[in-house]
DNA sequence: CTGAAAGCGCTAACAC
DNA sequence: GTGTTAGCGCTTTCAG
C-alpha cells in the first residue's frame, strides 16, 4: 500500500515538474533567466554567443514559452479579440480570413467568439474575450445595447467595428453604409428602366445590415415615386432553395414583376435556377439582384446583378488598424475606412429600356 | 519643463492605475481578496451575504476578471486552440461553427490559427497557440511532419485531429476516411453502369484529403478494370468558373465521358451550369459528382451527385471530446469518432443503365 | 466560512 | 552585456 502510494506520488510529481520554464533554459545554457529571456525574443543587447547558446538549449529541451506569464507583466496580451455574428454565412468566413491573413507573421493571435445575432450572447462573449486582456478588439456592426458599449469603452483598448458604418461608432470603423448600398442599387436599377421591383429576403432578426440595405432600397424607390411590388421575408438558412421557392410564389402573385432585389447572392442564385427551369429570360424579362458578389453570383455570367463587397479587405483593414495602434505609438488616431461595394449589373445594362 | 514632465507622469500613472483588480473589488465589498475571488467564481464556501456584496461591488466598479492571471496559477488556460488550413473554403467555416457552437456557454474560448496548407506555417501556428497553454487543441488532418508531431505530443494536453481518419493519429480523431469516401463513390457510380469516368479537381498542394479521395476513387475503378478517362487538375480558387471551363475542355477532348468526379461541389456546380447552357442532359448523358453536400449541390435538385459530409458535426464532436477530457476526470480515454459521408446520387439512380 | 502567505512564469527596471 | 530584484493579478495552500 505504502509503496504504491509513494509510486503514485512520484508519478504525479513527475507530471507537475514537467513544465519546462525559462529557468530550465537558462540553466541549460549557463546564463541567467534574463539573458535567456532577452535572447529568445529579438535580442538587442545580448552577445551573439549567448543568443546561440540559449536558442540551442531551448530547442534541445523542447521549451515552449508561456504567453500567459509574459502577458501578465504587460498591460495586455498579444491576443486580438474577434467577435462575429455567425460563421455559416461565408461572408464572415471571408472577413475572418482577411483578419488571420493580416495577423500572419505578427506576434498576434486571434481569439474568437460568435454572437449568433444575439445581443445577450454578444455581451457575454465580448466580456469573456476582454478577460483575456486582448491588445485590440474587432466587433461586427454598429448597433449595440448600452451595456455592451460601456464595456467596450471601458476596455481602453483599440477597437474596430466592421462591416457597417451607419450606426454608432465608438473608435475605428471599416466597412460601408448598407443603407447607401441598398439605395445606390435601387437608383442603378431605376436607371435601367426597371420599375416593377419586388423584394425577397432572408433577414433574420438582428441582422441590422440586411435590414438597412432594404430600407435604403425602399427609400430610393420611394423618392422615385415607386413602391415594392412585393415583399417576401423568411427566417431561414438554406437560401438557395428559399430563392427557388419564393421566386415562384412571387411571380404567380405578381406576374408584372420586372426585377427582384434579394438580401444576398445565394437566394438570388436560387431564384435564377428556378427561372432557368421555367425558361424565364433573365435579365431580359426579369432582373435578379443579389448582394456581396460571391462566387455564386457568377454561376451564369452576366445573368445576376449584385453589389461586390470586399469582405476579406474589410477584415484585413481592420486587423491592420489594430496592428498600427497596438505596435506603433499610441498616438495614432481612430480611423474610418470605407470600402464601397461595386455595383455589377451584367447583361442588364445591355437590356435597359432606357438605352 | 519639469512641470510638464510631472504632468505627463501623473497622466501615465492614472492610466496605469486604471486596471481594476480583485483587490479593488475586495476593498469595495469590505472582504478579503480571497473571499472576493471565491464569490466571483462558483462560490462553495462563501456566505450568501458576502457573495451578494462581492458581486454587487464587482458590477458597480466595472470589474473584468483577468483570465491571464487566473490561468497562470493553473497548469493551463481555458483556451481551446483550433488550427484549420483555410477559411475561404466554407467547409472549414462550418467546422469552426460546430466548434464555437459546442463551446458556447462553457468557460472555454477558441484561439484560432490558419495554416494555409503550409506545413512550416502550421508548425509555427501550433507552437504559438501552445504558448497560450490551451486546455486542449483541435488540428486538421493526420499528415504532419515529425517536428509538428513532436510538439503536439509534448504539449501533454488533449488533442483532437479532425476531418481525416486515414493517417497518423496521435490522440483522438473525428472525421472519416477520404480514401474510402472516394472509393465508395466510385463503387456507387460503377453500379449505376457508368464506366467512362473522368476526374476534374482543384487540389492544391498539401490538400491531402482531396488527394486521398481521388486515390480511393481511382483504386475502385482499377479494381473494376477501368481507368480515368481524363484527369484535370488546377491550382485555383474560383471553383465555379473553373468547373465551367474545364468541363468544356474535357468534353471536347473526351466526348465519350458519361460521368465526371470533381474534387468538390462548387466545381461540379460550375460544370453543371455550363452543361445547362450547352443543353447536355445531366445526369442522363453526363453524370456530375461533387463532394460535401453543400447548399449549392442542390442548385438544381437531383442533378448533381455528391457525398454529404457533416462538417459542423465534426467540429462539434471534436470540441465535445475536449470538453469531456478537460473538465471531466483526466482518465477519459482517447476517442475515435467516424462520421461517414452519405452518398447522394439524385436522378442518376433513376437513370442507371443497370435498372 | 474567512484570511494571510506564497508563488505561478515571466519581464521592466535598475544595478553592475 | 549581464544579472538581480520586484511584482504583474490571481488562486492554492493552510491556518484560523
Amino acid at each position: 500500500m505504502r509503496g504504491e502510494a509513494i509510486h503514485l506520488l512520484s508519478v504525479k510529481d513527475e507530471n507537475l515538474k514537467k513544465e519546462i520554464t525559462l529557468k530550465d533554459v537558462a540553466e541549460a545554457a549557463g546564463v541567467s533567466k534574463m539573458t535567456a529571456s532577452r535572447a529568445l525574443r529579438g535580442a538587442n543587447d545580448v552577445s551573439k554567443v549567448n543568443v546561440e547558446k540559449v536558442k540551442k538549449a531551448a530547442k534541445e529541451i523542447g521549451y515552449v514559452g508561456n504567453h500567459l506569464a509574459a502577458s501578465l507583466t504587460k498591460t495586455n496580451s498579444n491576443l486580438i479579440g474577434v467577435v462575429l455574428p455567425n460563421l455559416t454565412n461565408i461572408v464572415f468566413s471571408h472577413v475572418m480570413s482577411g483578419i488571420t491573413g493580416a495577423l500572419d507573421d505578427t506576434i498576434f493571435q486571434p481569439v474568437f467568439g460568435v454572437s449568433d445575432y444575439d445581443e445577450e450572447k454578444e455581451y457575454e462573449v465580448i466580456k469573456n474575450i476582454l478577460s483575456w486582456r486582448p491588445a485590440g478588439l474587432i466587433v461586427t456592426g454598429t448597433n449595440f445595447p448600452e451595456s455592451t458599449k460601456l464595456i467596450l469603452r471601458q476596455a481602453k483598448i483599440p477597437l474596430v467595428q466592421i462591416m457597417d458604418t451607419d450606426g454608432d461608432i465608438i473608435d475605428s470603423v471599416v466597412g460601408f453604409s448598407h443603407e447607401k448600398a441598398g439605395y445606390d442599387m435601387a437608383r442603378a436599377l431605376l436607371e435601367t428602366g426597371r420599375e416593377r421591383i419586388g423584394f425577397i429576403g432572408c433577414i433574420i432578426e438582428n441582422d441590422f445590415r440586411a435590414a438597412k440595405r432594404k430600407a435604403g432600397f425602399i427609400r430610393a424607390l420611394d423618392e422615385a415615386g415607386h413602391n415594392l411590388v412585393c415583399d417576401y421575408n423568411v427566417d431561414s438558412v438554406s437560401t438557395i432553395s428559399v430563392g427557388r421557392g419564393l421566386v415562384d410564389e412571387a411571380l404567380s402573385a405578381h406576374p408584372e414583376l420586372d426585377c427582384i432585389y434579394f438580401s444576398n447572392d445565394d437566394i438570388a442564385a436560387g431564384a435564377l435556377f428556378r427561372c432557368i427551369e421555367k425558361q424565364i429570360a433573365v435579365p431580359e424579362d426579369l432582373a435578379l439582384i443579389g448582394f456581396n458578389g460571391m462566387d455564386i453570383s457568377n454561376c451564369f455570367p452576366g445573368k445576376l446583378g449584385t453589389s461586390v463587397t470586399d469582405r476579406a479587405g474589410i477584415g484585413s483593414a481592420a486587423a491592420k488598424i489594430l496592428l498600427r495602434r497596438c505596435t506603433g505609438e499610441m498616438s495614432i488616431e481612430s480611423e474610418k475606412i470605407v470600402l464601397e461595394p461595386q455595383i455589377r449589373l451584367g447583361n442588364l445594362l445591355e437590356n435597359s429600356s432606357s438605352s
